[in-house]
DNA sequence: ACTTTTAGATACATTTGTGTTTCTATTTAG
DNA sequence: CTAAATAGAAACACAAATGTATCTAAAAGT
């Protein structure tokens, strides 16, 4: 029962995406192989010939999606404009990244939401830490060119605000995921973002 | 082997404690009972004669912490004065209650971020819910009034104002639980609130 | 065309957690 | 002081998941 090339190709695909299916409605750990395989109408044996097993396949799942938020913040620096405008733009497209892109929607709800310690897993942590991290670092590095132009009200610290910025974003995430129907994400997170920048803007 | 009244309200209190620090560390599903009662020096038979299982030692938890951030802002309403006030004292409050109370803390942490999906504990689920719901509401009629007596800017919707506050807090909490070293949570409380504060309020 | 790989199925052994049941020692109640 | 009740231990049976190992049929390489 061998298949193509191709064909092999696109169970990879099958299993990859009927894995994410499966953990993010039953959680990591109460997925079992099983009930992957068979979401993606193969057997164990098939898995277990593309991946080395779970953290495999989880592992593959998040490098897929870590790149993708990173990437957002390097094009709307290299875009340029006004830094707050800059800002903006990183806080409002991230937000349409995870509203618009479903797979990455559902393996950074998977990652950052609904998953449980597991010692097996922390490589991938790391690698979500570091991109996080990174960002921060982006983001504090224009606060500190806003303060030192004047367009920020001095008392503000950089790296606090740009922690303000990531909390907002997580903290509005995390409620739109547990309430998707309450409220339009795309426009809250609009609002939100002219609140903040009014919050934190100095005063003229 | 049988052990008095008090004894036996005792071991209750270490397998609770028990479970919590076991959840916490290794994760709900990851828990095994054998785990816990390891942890509370007893054995399996002896929490069984005081919780019917997992799920029954998890619903005592939640209930027991769910409880708390609604009488914050109890009490907050109670206080009364001027409703920006009343909100700040809202965020700071609950933002201290989750840096002084370690127990309902990691209830917190384990209920909101480290929580697989998980038919069996959808009722635990529900009461949170219902908690936040409120405080949604209370929230968003604190803005209302505020919206009404033109201390705010008109533009902004109240439900928005108060998603974002709870959203603001979650993300906060979030981040910290993640790098608890970072940075001190009360006091990005605090400078958070007066920023949010700064970019609710109308401009005069 | 023949041989070698290999995608995927099937079958097996091992492990681990759960719920229940049985047991026993001690503490309460009468 | 005797008897019923119960906290907790110990033992058992069952189910479910994992990893491996074997098998097969078709596809690639030669």
């Amino acid at each position: 029962m061998r298949r193509s090339k191709q064909e092999a190709a696109q169970t990879r695909e099958n299993l990859l995406s009927a894995a994410l299916e499966v953990f993010s409605k039953k959680g990591y750990t109460a997925s079992t192989l099983e009930d992957i395989a068979q979401a993606a109408e193969v057997t164990r044996g098939a898995l277990y010939n593309h991946f080395r097993g779970k953290v495999d396949l989880y592992n593959t799942l998040v490098a897929q999606a870590a790149r993708q938020p990173g990437q957002i913040v390097q094009t709307a620096l290299a875009e340029g404009g006004p830094f707050l405008e800059i800002i903006r733009r990183v806080f409002v497209n991230q937000i349409i990244l995870l509203e618009t892109d479903p797979i990455y929607r559902a393996t950074a709800q998977l990652a950052m939401f609904k998953l449980e310690p597991n010692p097996e897993l922390e490589g991938a942590a790391e690698l979500l830490n570091r991109g996080r991290q990174s960002t921060l670092e982006l983001l504090t590095g224009a606060f500190q060119e806003g303060l030192e132009h004047g367009f920020v009200r001095p008392e503000l610290e950089a790296v606090e605000m740009a922690r303000t910025f990531m909390a907002l974003q997580i903290g509005l995430f995390h409620v739109w995921s547990t309430h998707p129907q309450a409220f339009n994400l795309e426009h809250s997170a609009r609002a939100l973002a002219e609140v903040m920048i009014a919050g934190i803007q100095a005063q003229v």
